[in-house]
DNA sequence: TGTAATGTTTACCAATCGGTCAAATTATCC
DNA sequence: GGATAATTTGACCGATTGGTAAACATTACA
């Protein structure tokens, strides 16, 4: 009798890391554009090339399938946060993070909508990685960021919600691209509107957060 | 023989009117909640308390349904914007825009959720209104921004990603509130994140539209 | 090369989907 | 109060949903 299910199998073969890597791309592809609930395992199966049970021996089910493509996903998404130094100077330091995750938007936008459908309603599958990892994440950054602003590096301001600020102004151009792109009209919606999201939001921000010149 | 369909009848009843206010409520609390295809008429009725051939006799189609919700919420939802005055002092202009955005994220984030599950989702349903009303507002009031702009009243800046920038940020509150409930924790997720959120949202925007010294 | 494990597909299932129908019920108005 | 129009519902329809069973095909490896 034959071991049903690939997730049972100790060692991965080839065919398997090929075709799970395979379904996970399509299965960005209609999570991002469809959310969970409104996505099908049959539309996964369209896109991935195969059939739906073959999709089924790889991953038991339609969450199993949406879950292995979140942890995937979701230690690179956090990448540039991580990579924000407390010892870097704090001008370079946001200019680069929102550079980064403007990139991000730009070259990621499925995976910024995955988070985005998931988060928007309700994030039924990843309330434990808000609260632990993430949680922790930005509790560790907020920590540098209070203290630049203590010593006065930068203007006094709420941690959390400046880092809200960034994670909103720049994913809105991969979540709400359609949006966007009808109201910068077509002229505008060629992929320059990135540069000009960039230059915008650096003067923004670092014009915003200069440290007030009377307090020293 | 009757007429089988209220949208038929010339005068709307009494009942009419309270059981189409029903049905919007119940679906704004769906589809803002799941997304257009996430939804179902099911869900729906059973939120408004009546039966699915009930909803139907009303609106015809679950298109139906979503269609009037939208052009019923949209002008309310751009009222912030077309309040916009551009005789207006700039700073206190955009400091009341803010907070007035950030107060329907707080008062209606079930319209701003519907708005968002819309959008992210390629904007099917209300490509015509965003490319149309939209942003013929918008281009209105980036007018009226690279006015400020060339007078100095404010920092040259790109009015159309101004505009997006209080957008995202504001409706961050409202969309991401599982998130950031998640990351403020507890002791910080009462309604206080709100009068934080406005705090420093003000500081980051008057500060960094502040015209540049430098220039004049 | 044989064979056991792995991979793939066709046919199918019960549940749910959006929507219809006709019959039953309720409101309106003379 | 009775006729007529408006409203409501249970039963039902075909299509689609997530998922299964089992036969079939392919691969890996001795």
């Amino acid at each position: 009798m034959t071991i049903p299910r690939a997730a049972k199998t100790l060692r991965r073969t080839r065919i398997q890391e090929e075709k799970e890597e395979q379904i996970l791309e399509a299965a960005l592809d209609v999570f991002s554009a469809s959310g969970f609930r409104g996505s099908t395992i049959d539309q996964i199966a369209e896109v991935a090339g195969m059939s739906k049970p073959n999709l089924l021996y790889y991953f038991r089910t339609k969450e199993a399938m949406h879950r292995a493509l979140i942890d995937r996903v979701l230690y690179t998404w956090l990448e540039p946060l991580r990579a924000f130094d407390a010892e870097g100077n704090p001008e370079a330091e946001i200019r680069s993070y929102i550079r980064r995750k403007l990139e991000m938007a730009r070259d990621f936008p499925r995976e910024s909508r995955l988070f985005a459908n998931e988060v928007l309603q309700g994030a039924p599958h990843i309330e434990d990685e808000l609260k632990g990892p993430l949680k922790e994440l930005v509790d560790e950054k907020a920590e540098v960021i209070r203290a630049w602003a203590k010593s006065g590096k930068i203007v006094k301001c709420d941690p959390y919600h400046l880092i809200f600020s960034i994670w909103s102004t720049t994913q809105h151009y991969a979540d709400f691209d359609v949006q966007v792109r009808a109201v910068l009209g077509q002229e505008h919606s060629g992929e320059g509107r990135f540069e000009d999201a960039a230059r915008f939001l650096e003067q923004l921000f670092i014009g915003g957060l200069r440290p007030d010149p009377l307090e020293a």
